[in-house]
DNA sequence: GCCTTGTATCGAAATCCGTCGATGCAAGGT
DNA sequence: ACCTTGCATCGACGGATTTCGATACAAGGC
């Protein structure tokens, strides 16, 4: 099906709604549109293995881990990981590829650039993008 | 009455678990405990009428907001509010004063700057990558 | 072609979360 | 003292999440 398709711009497509350039969070008062889009991603940190499984796959340099090796690190089913996976994956917060028979997760810098950006006080000078 | 105890010095007193200097979540691998402390914080943050409530009560400069004016602005009870606020408290992310009749919201800095800090990939340099 | 291995999807069960009305407590006015 | 107003807590309901085993799909080796 489409299922390559949507890993990756699923939200990141949608332009106009909070990513313009430095939104800030705690400089301006969010509007409902911002907050339930920001709420969704921010909802994919929400979960230790979650925030275990981002922080494995952003940490190599080459910020590209497979799966496999990813699986056998928690005490949860395989299906588990991959619907975890799956969640971080719709929130556009990391990338799958599949190279032969394993599949290669890595960080979208974007996304976490973004949440830094929100939460920081002063967003102007830093957010060149 | 440990209330507004815990507000302000639950996750910043913890030392050793996360808030060191500038761990990082991108550069180094979570270890379970300080992914689930993390992540109680984030999944304050993964909820849009939350994510505005925090929002209005960082944005003045002072810091501070009335309850009275937040639960007008939603169109939820007036419980609804004061759960929400209190999932904010209990996150760290904001603390709260009674001041005569009223009780007043602010902003914790700190818990932001450290989220800022936790999704940024160099807290020192500008990451060339 | 078939079997093995890696990964995703599909229900289903248990638990958690957001929301409400009702109620309790704090503070001030009369 | 009593009543009124602001805010928090309680108990409950409906919907969403987490997790699993079973199964389907993809790719490679025999």
């Amino acid at each position: 099906m489409s299922n390559q398709e949507r890993t990756a711009d699923a939200p990141a497509s949608v332009p106009g709604t909070v990513a313009d350039c430095c939104p800030g969070l705690l400089t301006t008062p969010l509007d409902e549109g911002e907050a339930s889009e920001l709420a969704r991603v921010f909802k994919a940190l929400g979960d230790p293995v979650r925030l275990r499984l981002l922080s494995m796959i952003a940490t190599p340099d080459g910020g590209e881990v497979c799966v496999c090796d990813l699986t056998p690190a928690f005490d949860l089913s395989q299906p588990t990981i991959s619907h975890h996976l799956k969640l971080l994956r719709e929130a556009g917060l990391i990338t799958a590829e599949r190279r032969g028979t394993w599949v290669y997760y890595r960080l979208v810098p974007a996304a976490t650039d973004r949440l830094a950006a929100v939460l920081t006080r002063r967003t102007a000078t830093a957010a060149g993008a």
